[in-house]
DNA sequence: AATGAATGAGCCTTCATTCAT
DNA sequence: CATGAATGAAGGCTCATTCAT
């Protein structure tokens, strides 16, 4: 359907040039169309941009809840990294929307900014509850550091965050072995190695 | 000076807008002069663009390599610790700058894709070097486990990265709590406990 | 009926931005229908505008000529004041048509100027036999002075054009104001005044 | 000089069109430059659209004020009539002005509305206490019959109006001769006539 | 009778840039 | 140095209209 090629395309026009770089010229041309045509299905620019950001925001806080929870089977360590694995797996498989989704947290066009500040708190509240779970059950099964937990959460947050910015400027292969060594320390870090001594 | 007026306003606007975000009127505006007199001293927006740009990376890479290497009075903790104070310090002193430098990094203009890669490149390989001298030496000391250097600078690295896109969505306090649990449980990660049990 | 929900729809429209102010995207709007649904009863913006002004003109005629002549009871002074009340009734009644017919009268569309001209003429001549009929039995009874009829239509008309104009700017209140003066002069100045001297 | 001449094709532009009809392209056109170099004098069509506005409210303001007072010479009659006079020649002379001004005071865009009422109103009353004095004098040296001043002005008023209005579907002659008839009686209906008994 | 999809034409406006002064 | 004037290119958007369904 148009309406669903117009979304795709100017997903790729956005990720590529932000808000003001992306011109409806371009997406319709891409979908074989004129550029009037898009608003048929959109009302502006503004809408056609807002209903991706939308869309985006809740496919991808599906995506996190939904590896954060699903699976009770594993240790610590391996639902903790699966955390990490799954975030940059959705990145690196779904560049476009990473990079598009990036931008406008980082830069949102103007009249996004607020919007976006109150957005953002309750995404990542969201994710914390999701991480506060994991890591009490860590700590309960003698895993983890009895830490308090919102330290862990914080330190956890802050490793997501650094390799999810890696994913931008490095390839693959170099990701994957930044992410080796620095889940290597970073366990070292947080579990619980009192047993071993 | 008028030239450097221009740049400092053309500064100020690339990091609110982005390359295509910004208007040569704007900054004229700013300054006090007409658009076309903008002209009299770059000879195009790309070329006012990139002389800020170079500008803005010679100064963070010195400000980084300095940082990294002048005190080598401390301990390995705090030698280490100093590093991430010093780049977060300066990301919130000069945040216009690092807005601007982030993005170009992020988001490239076009026209600037390839030599970033390389620039970039380059640029951590600096940083990297400088790393591994304080690793070693922290290894040698006995403060820091003897691992491969490499390791420990990724790990590192993706610390730094971590607190760096921190900068931009949590407000100060907030951050320097952030900063303060990742780098607990990193330094737990990465020192030498052997000698405590 | 949806054609006459279009037409009235229209006719507000019309009347607020003129013809090309007005658009058929905000008619099918306050309608409740699609734009192109207009398309299923007039062939064109142009077929509809065409509609409305000449059934306006239509009903517009017929008012004014039923209001000169049903009265044939009392003396010339009421007859002729009752004529501009009329008039002055009708287009603080209906102002929305008046509004539209005023525009398309003092400044028609392209396609409309030609017919205007002739339209507007047979208008005003059907207008002026009817007040012909007025003043001339007034002179016979004495009511008027005995003067060339052309010349107290012509300045009767004028009277009319003036008050009708106010409509536009003036309230109620000022415009009875107005009208009660411009009236007690001009009917000094037409009736006939040797009896009492 | 090229913002003299846009000024002057927007004006015959914006009368022939209103504000919606009126194209810049139409403009620029005719003054032989491309569109955008309009905005090198002007910064929006809304812009050059007041300034023609305003400056045409200033001189026509003008024009009837020194009409109305300049010459103490004449007798009441002669006075008055000049006044008239002098208000269709200005109309008949400045068609298009007319045209303008009318359109904007009679279909003022949205924007303007507001404006509108309070300039219409501030005009009014400048033109009334001109007129008073005229009536006054008129009373006291015998020619007019003494009559409440504002009863007088708002009849007169009424008369202008009506020539006014007729300026837009007559042509010269016509009214000229409508002139002539309506002044004949309105003169009959306020002069002081008590004499000739 | 109504509409979803599409479009050509046109509108106002901004922008980077040039050039003569 | 600085600017006034001008412009080609492009951008977002509205509009009347068509056509298949």
């Amino acid at each position: 359907m148009t309406k669903e090629k117009i979304k795709q395309a100017a997903l790729v026009a956005f990720a590529k040039g932000g808000y003001e770089g992306m011109s409806l010229a371009e997406v319709a041309s891409a979908v074989g169309i004129k550029t009037p045509s898009i608003y048929a299905f959109f009302k502006s620019k503004q809408d056609l941009f807002m209903t991706i950001y939308h869309e985006l925001l809740d496919e991808h806080a599906a995506q996190l809840v939904q590896q954060t929870n699903v699976m009770e089977i594993e240790g610590s360590e391996q639902r903790l990294r699966k955390v990490v694995e799954a975030m940059l797996d959705y990145h690196l498989r779904e560049q476009t929307k990473t990079e598009f989704l990036t931008r406008v947290n980082l830069f949102p066009p103007d009249f996004l900014k607020d919007e976006m500040r109150s957005r953002f708190a309750a995404n990542e509240q969201q994710i914390r509850s999701s991480l506060v779970a994991i890591f009490s059950e860590g700590i309960e099964q003698g895993d983890i550091q009895s830490e308090p937990l919102h330290e862990l959460v914080d330190s956890f947050l802050c490793l997501l965050d650094g390799l999810f910015l890696q994913t931008f400027y490095y390839n693959k292969e170099t990701l994957e072995t930044s992410f080796f060594h620095a889940w290597k320390f970073y366990w070292q870090g947080i579990s619980n190695r009192t047993a071993n001594c």
